[in-house]
DNA sequence: TTGTAGGCGTTATCAA
DNA sequence: TTGATAACGCCTACAA
């Protein structure tokens, strides 16, 4: 059980199965049925083998049983921001339903780059996980991870679906949220809407867009492409573009947002320029019932999506067969006063 | 490369390395060389080799390398609550840290049962992680952890030193910041002022109660034990607190929260019951300058306490032996406006 | 430069 | 009920 190190440094190495069976008088394979909770030891030996695990304070090798199992007990989930409290809470979601099932979870980030963002995947994926949660880069092409599901690793989307694959997605429905969005928006008066889109995360904020485009057709206002604009989530950029809107003929009474960091970065904006247009933002976020006035957003539930995912997975690892499965989760608007102002 | 599952049904297995030096007709170490990146190839077999490899759509596995190598190459984080806007922070920090060494990150989360978070700890441990960073339970003793150092597993301890063990820690300057809060509100004409403190996160709760104390004394005011409350962190229970604090013969005009979550819950208590104390809180959060009005804090940063957790941890893992070393982090007066406001 | 033969720690098979 | 033995897929001498 001791080692020499290279330095020649005398170090207490890990006990193995070995040593619990010499130092319990048994045979190897006692020690593993005793390990891995099988039945067929005589109460007496079992005994001595957990005498002898507490006394050497045994644990066993993952590896070694992985490599013999073939299972890992573990699922990845690959995210772009783990930081974002999006992101953080899907993972905290399924970690949590990962941890009834004494699944582990291997995270890891993507960031925006589509070059990094398939490293990452292969790197989990030669982890022979049991399953992956991913959220893709928008403009990945992840189509190498075809293969994936057929050699066993199944794999679940979740906020966008794959682009140049099928496979399970959790998604939420965007277009009908942002549709809600300007309902409520038109209810309250407004007639001159304006949608600021985040540019990066394509996919959501395509969607949110179209569903934008169809609230405002469906309120039976004109279609007025110069009040959506793209911008990205610095507050410099937000008050540019909201100079840029107010200035315009018939400029926007309210503001729709495609998600929380852009409303995040709209709000300092309009702090910084002291407008208070009505504004609904699409994503939910801490404070948003303390801000002055308080914001009515699109929320969506990413505990939810993160359990549904978790859910969906799982149903593949234990050999769900069949075509993909979709699921669309629903948003909820909750009014908060920033929805409801009428128009100056 | 196929094989028969229990249901008899054909799946495609995952190649090997044999089956990879089959398909390029060369031996099994020349593979392994190619796949390791060694020299001493020459470029007609690599050539081959990596063919065979695109074609068989191969990729090493990860246990089997482990189990011979020794090193998986990942590291572990344990936190209470990995959706916690100030742990996802750290975990992103850790993994970012991470991906620029090739090591993956397992996470997971404690809870806040002792029983639980020994369980994790342990699970991970037999994962022959390469190290660890946690943020331990506040009850919970990781005493049972001393001896894996010894056997080959660094850890590193953050925001709360471990109890009954000694360790690598980062921490943050607790009293201090609690301090310098005090000192900010004094100088803004307070002499009667309130520490709301978390219950749970004991730790560092305690540490900002006792800084808390030191300023109050350094400023020549008053000890008074009835103006330091502890509160969950939920607006009823903040409400109820401030309730009484306000109904004292001598009412506070301003207030220090311990953490970010309290200041949260005492932020809608506040809103709730229509009062405006001046308010210092510890942690810094998103929109805290959105807020009405902007709120100061004393901010740690939890990004710079990952990131020292995971350079930590990788000198232990490069071998660096000798005493524990323990890194305090300062603090930094976020000056705002709430912190600032004059006695009523 | 290439290939062959162990062995890493575990579990499954089989015989005792 | 028990224990010896052969894999699991890879790496590392060592030999060719």
């Amino acid at each position: 059980m001791t080692k020499k190190t290279s330095e020649g440094a005398d170090v207490t190495a890990r006990p193995t199965m070995h040593d619990v069976a010499a130092h319990a008088r048994v045979g190897l394979s006692t020690v593993s049925r005793v390990v891995s909770g099988k039945a067929g030891v005589s109460l007496a030996k079992r005994n001595a083998v957990e005498r002898a695990i507490a006394e050497l304070g045994y644990s066993r090798n993952d590896f070694a049983h992985t490599l013999r199992t073939g299972s890992a007990r573990t699922i990845g989930v690959v995210v772009t921001r783990i930081s974002d409290p999006f992101y953080s809470q899907l993972i905290g979601a399924i970690e949590s339903r990962a941890q009834e099932r004494d699944l582990l979870v291997l995270v890891a980030s993507s960031g925006d780059d589509a070059a990094e963002s398939e490293r990452v995947l292969k790197r989990m994926l030669s982890r022979r996980l049991d399953g992956l949660i991913v959220v893709a880069h928008e403009e990945s092409d992840v189509a190498f991870l075809a293969a994936e599901p057929a050699a066993g690793t199944p794999i679940v989307f979740v906020d966008r679906p794959p682009v140049g694959l099928h496979s399970d997605v959790v998604i939420v429905d965007n277009e009908r949220g942002a549709a809600d969005a300007v309902r409520q928006l038109v209810r309250a008066g407004h007639r001159s809407i304006a949608c600021i889109a985040h540019t990066v995360g394509r996919y959501t904020s395509e969607q949110r867009q179209i569903g934008f485009r169809a609230g405002v057709r469906q309120a039976g206002l004109p279609d007025r492409a110069e009040l959506i604009v793209e911008v990205e989530d610095e507050i410099d950029a937000c008050v540019e573009a909201l100079r840029e809107l107010f200035s315009l003929p018939d400029p926007p009474t309210a503001l729709f947002t495609t998600n929380s960091r852009t409303t995040k970065a709209v709000l300092g904006a309009m702090r910084l320029m002291g407008v208070h247009p009505a504004l609904i933002g699409f994503d939910d976020f801490e404070l948003a019932d303390l801000m002055t006035p308080p914001v009515t957003t699109i929320a969506q539930d990413p505990w939810a999506s993160g359990e549904a995912a978790a859910e969906l997975l799982f149903e593949r690892i234990a050999g769900r067969g069949g075509p993909e499965r979709r699921v669309v989760l629903g948003t909820r608007l909750i009014t908060r006063g920033s929805g409801e102002l009428p128009p100056a």
